[in-house]
RNA sequence: GGAGGAGUUCCCGAGUGGCCAAAGGGGGCAGACUGUAAAUCUGUUGCGUCUCGCUUCGGUGGUUCGAAUCCACCCUCCUCCA
């Protein structure tokens, strides 16, 4: 159940009410693919670093350590001890991002396991029931993330099917939650807009998705190689066309300033691996820019990594010794710095929160908007 | 003691008279990474007063207009025979 409690020009301030508790919007979901975030994550740290839904992915849990395994565990909330809300990605991006080991047809995709090479079959039917016996709050339609750029009558085409295959996708997945012993019967499913670059076939992808009633729309498909501007485009082309009375979900980004421009543009829901990815080759995010801890020239530097942060990271460690870590290849580095990375995107998340119930988001974008992106 | 082989820029390893500051890997460094196959991709990697100059291919001499490359001696390592 998706409540909107303000808004500030097209921003909006919402609250999302899932089984396993209630998510305040705009909010960012913190990437654990394989259940557990990169960089040593556990669920005790999600607590700490502010994190309101974890998302996993059903392609890779499927393959480790299988979905089977987690349902006999009792679902994905007690296999990793996270009891807040959580998304499952429904392989869709696989389909992109393995695109070498893949191959697409009406029924669905047939992956050569990046791990063993084994065969493994993927349609909307298999991911819904993959999704529901993992459990999560919110499981996303079965979709074709579509390469940038491609050309219009394949981007045409997959659209097309991305909407059969979402209309398979809900079928499954109410099929799935009336089983007797569904893992979690009050899932919900978000149906995802594609098209690419296209603005005409985004707007009648979306518009025929949104006929589909799901509890929430996505917008996928972006930020796969095509310029930031083009995305912000495509976004203001998609949003009219999304209904106003359910969360909206931009896929896969971004960077700060990406977060404060989409919200900008009547985003809800964000994820991204940026800040878990950089933050292991030792780029930190601070409210003034991002730095490379492994660039720091000095040893002792008592700095802490953000005056203004106040993540379990910073309390504890200056930029010197951060650095030190790093140079000396210690894990406790990465873990450090992805806390701080997701601390950070979780608070810039809160701040925007505030911001825009305090009417006060244009003055906050306009202030932080380009800063954040920058190097420094 | 005898017979062969080898020592190259951080490492491995090409190069056997000028087009060689020296291929290719690795490592390092920098950049990239946006619903996380990936230390994956790109650039860079002797020094400087940097469209030019200097030093460098185990050491020292030598031949040559010119040597990492040819010669002599020396040092070190490896294999085989005693």
């Amino acid at each position: 159940m998706f409540e909107l409690l303000r808004t500030q020009d097209k921003a909006r301030r919402g609250r999302f009410t899932c089984a396993h508790g209630v998510v305040e919007t705009p909010v960012f979901m913190n990437v654990g693919t394989q259940g557990a975030i990169k960089g040593a994550v556990s669920a005790q740290d999600l607590r700490e670093i502010g994190c309101q839904v974890e998302l996993s992915n059903t392609y890779h849990l499927h393959l480790r350590p299988g979905d089977e395994v987690v349902k006999d565990f009792g679902g994905l909330h007690k296999f990793i001890d996270w009891q807040g809300p959580m998304l499952t990605d429904s392989g869709g991006f696989q389909v992109f991002s393995l695109s070498g080991l893949r191959k697409i047809t009406e029924e669905g995709v047939t992956f050569a396991s990046h791990i063993d090479g084994r065969r493994i079959f993927m349609g909307p039917e298999e991911s819904l029931r993959i999704q529901a016996n993992l459990g999560a709050d919110i499981a996303m339609a079965f979709d074709e993330c579509v390469e940038n750029p491609a050309p219009y009558d394949y981007v045409k085409a997959s659209c097309q099917r991305t909407l059969r295959w979402l209309l398979r996708s809900k079928e499954e997945h109410e099929r799935q939650k009336a089983l007797p012993d569904a893992v979690n019967p009050g899932q919900m499913l978000f149906g995802i807009n594609q098209g690419g670059t296209c603005p005409d076939l985004r707007v009648w992808h979306m518009e025929e998705t949104a006929k589909i009633p799901c509890d929430g729309y996505a917008i996928g498909g972006l930020a796969v190689g095509e310029e930031t501007q083009v995305m912000y485009d495509i976004i203001d082309a998609v949003e009219p066309h999304m209904p106003t009375d359910k969360p909206r979900y931009l896929m896969g980004v971004g960077t700060p300033s990406n977060l404060i421009e989409c919200v900008a543009r009547g985003i809800d829901f964000f994820d991204c691996v940026m800040p878990a990815r950089n933050a292991r080759h030792g780029r930190l995010y601070t409210w003034e820019g991002s730095i490379n801890i492994k660039n720091e020239k000095y040893k002792k530097d008592d700095r802490p990594i953000d005056p203004l942060c106040t993540c379990p990271a910073c309390r504890s460690f200056s930029r010197g010794y951060l650095r030190h870590l790093f140079a000396a290849g210690e894990m406790l580095a990465m873990r450090l710095a992805v806390l701080h990375n997701l601390y950070f995107y979780n608070s810039l998340m809160a701040q925007i929160r505030e911001a825009i119930e305090a009417e006060s988001f244009s003055a906050f974008r306009l202030e932080f908007s380009e800063k954040l992106d920058r190097r420094i």
